[in-house]
DNA sequence: CTGAAAGCGCTTACAG
DNA sequence: CTGAAAGCGCTTACAG
């Protein structure tokens, strides 16, 4: 490979200084134009481009974002959960549109999340992303907060965390498949999906679910409910269970669609029929929700722009610049796995 | 956030120089055990990392992979296809064994890929991902040749390419799904999807399937073909025609798993039943394969060992080491799209 | 509008 | 085994 050109060698072939290069490359406007052209030609002619890690070093300052996936230990091979996936689809173009890098990792066998990005100056922020047990890393979280590290994280508005916590209304997503299954006629209720503290947009969705069920006079006592972590097979257990306690129940909202796809498996596997049997509603609306049997209604979280919303407001707090909204609203998608007409 | 410290904050305390600080850290053996173990202790208390612009710069060399995506020009809001998004979780796996970071980003405004990422000594070396038409980037490909940059590239074996690229056997794989559906007593075969130089693998796919039935005796005139990028939209618009030209099939296979999708909806919408009147067969095993109704038969493509490879080939490139191996063996997935016992 | 100079924080010959 | 010194390629006060 031919050597680099160097902004040296520009000034050279230009006839100017180096520091002049320097500032036509980057459009100042202090010098002259004829100068700015002749250098950016010459640059050109080069193939120059500057060199990120000296402009990085001198500028301290990176212009690359780190996108940290975190999940609960997979062993490895399994799927990542893609709900994840498609927001990584609109990170990556959103950091694209601002001019930014974007460096991207799976929780590593390190646990100092800042250690690994910030301090080594690869990255001036971090974005968290990951469906963990929420105590679990709360602590993390804190550690972050501590080191004043930039960052910004998808998940639950849970009290005392403050701007950096990107999310949907959870509470409000709950509340639409509640009313939409009423609608439909339904009268007994199933929530299948860690409801706890542990869980806060899992539980947030149930809590809304309850809100919408109790507006229709239905008490909360009444609504059953079972733990599942955001799995196919925690789904399965979970109808498993529901449906050997014999408690009677048409509808099943599920916190996510990957615990409604185990649900309707399991469903199925029973002999009974979706919806016609029971309605299975989901959460998230991935990809596969519109290929199950029957297709799975479900709430729609707007990926795009979330991670549009989760590299704003991670650039805005890296320039100490106020953040001004931190959620999105969810939306229903109704298919067929409710049923469509009332059951009267 | 408080000063980070820096070599010399370790040098001082640790009442040595700052080379040997460097050299330390490195765990250089010609340190001395004690001041390594000093040094160590003191970095760790100081929640010292080395500053990677510092020694990027001056190593000329960046320890990162840039991952460029690539597709036909979707317009954005579109799902990334969902093998690719597998494939970028193994890289990223890999990437982290080997103490690479990842640079993500897809194909971008700018159409010099070398300029990018090389260039500005962002990365060592590029990754380049993507099902767009094959000729349409066969310039940009000889461009990077030309330029020396580093690369590897997931693609077909095509002919005067060699080490940089890294593949399934294709051809193998359509010679799979061939013998599969000829074993089911499948008469009538129909290929949907792109067969010629512009999509070389999945030419290799057709060429593969032709081989297998080639080899019952069947000729190659036999064999319906109808062309399809690799979207739901272009099967289902495929199969449409080849229902309409009235042509007797009984087993079709897809060039790959988003094309068969499009394929068993445009079958089902003409009341059709899969696999009794017509098999159908896909490629990727693509995680909504399972999902579908019947769950499709395909060829896998082990994304994970793929993105091994993908990797590995690329550090090799960077570090001017022979490349021992480029290229993936399939394995079929029999789920119930092509039926399940013979039909005699 | 332009130039000379310092310095970002490292790594690595070179010398001992 | 260790230190003094140079230098990676930029950006940005400072001075004119």
């Amino acid at each position: 490979m031919k050597e680099k050109a160097t902004s040296f060698d520009i000034a050279y072939l230009a006839g100017v200084s180096q520091s002049t290069v320097s500032r036509a490359l980057r459009n100042s406007p202090q010098v002259n134009k004829e100068t700015r052209d002749k250098v950016h030609a010459i640059a050109r002619q080069l193939n120059y481009k500057v060199d990120k890690n000296a402009s990085n070093l001198r500028k301290q300052r990176s212009s690359t974002l780190a996108l940290l996936l975190f999940e609960d230990p997979t062993t490895d091979e399994s799927l990542i959960n893609p709900f994840f996936l498609s927001m990584l689809g609109s990170i990556t173009r959103a950091c694209a549109q601002r001019g930014q890098d974007l460096l991207v990792s799976f929780q590593q066998l390190s646990d100092d999340w800042h250690a690994d990005y910030e301090d080594t100056k690869k990255a001036d922020g971090i974005i968290l992303l990951g469906y963990g047990d929420y105590e679990d890393y709360e602590e993390k979280l804190n550690k972050l907060l501590a080191q004043e590290t930039h960052f910004v994280c998808w998940g639950a508005d849970v009290e005392g965390h403050p701007d950096f916590t990107i999310r949907s209304n959870n509470r409000q997503g709950g509340r639409l498949a509640g009313e939409h299954l009423l609608a439909l006629g339904h009268k007994r209720f199933a929530f299948i999906g860690n409801a706890s503290a542990g869980s806060p947009e899992f539980n947030q969705r149930f809590l809304g679910f309850c809100d919408a069920l109790q507006d229709a006079g239905i008490d909360r006592a009444a609504i059953l409910q079972y733990n599942a972590i955001s799995t196919e097979q925690a789904g399965q257990l979970a109808v498993h269970n529901l449906l050997e306690s014999g408690q009677p129940v048409d509808a099943i909202f599920c916190a996510s669609d990957l615990i409604a796809i185990g649900v309707m498996q399991g469903i199925q596997q029973q002999g009974l029929r979706i919806p016609d049997n029971i309605a299975v509603m989901g959460f998230d609306d991935i990809p596969v929700a519109s290929y199950t049997t029957p297709p799975l209604s479900t709430i729609q979280q707007d990926t795009s722009l979330a991670g549009e919303m989760l590299v704003e407001n991670l650039l805005r707090l890296v320039n100490n610049q106020p953040i001004e909204t931190n959620q999105i609203e969810p939306k229903i998608v109704i298919r067929t796995s409710c049923g469509t007409a009332s059951k009267g």
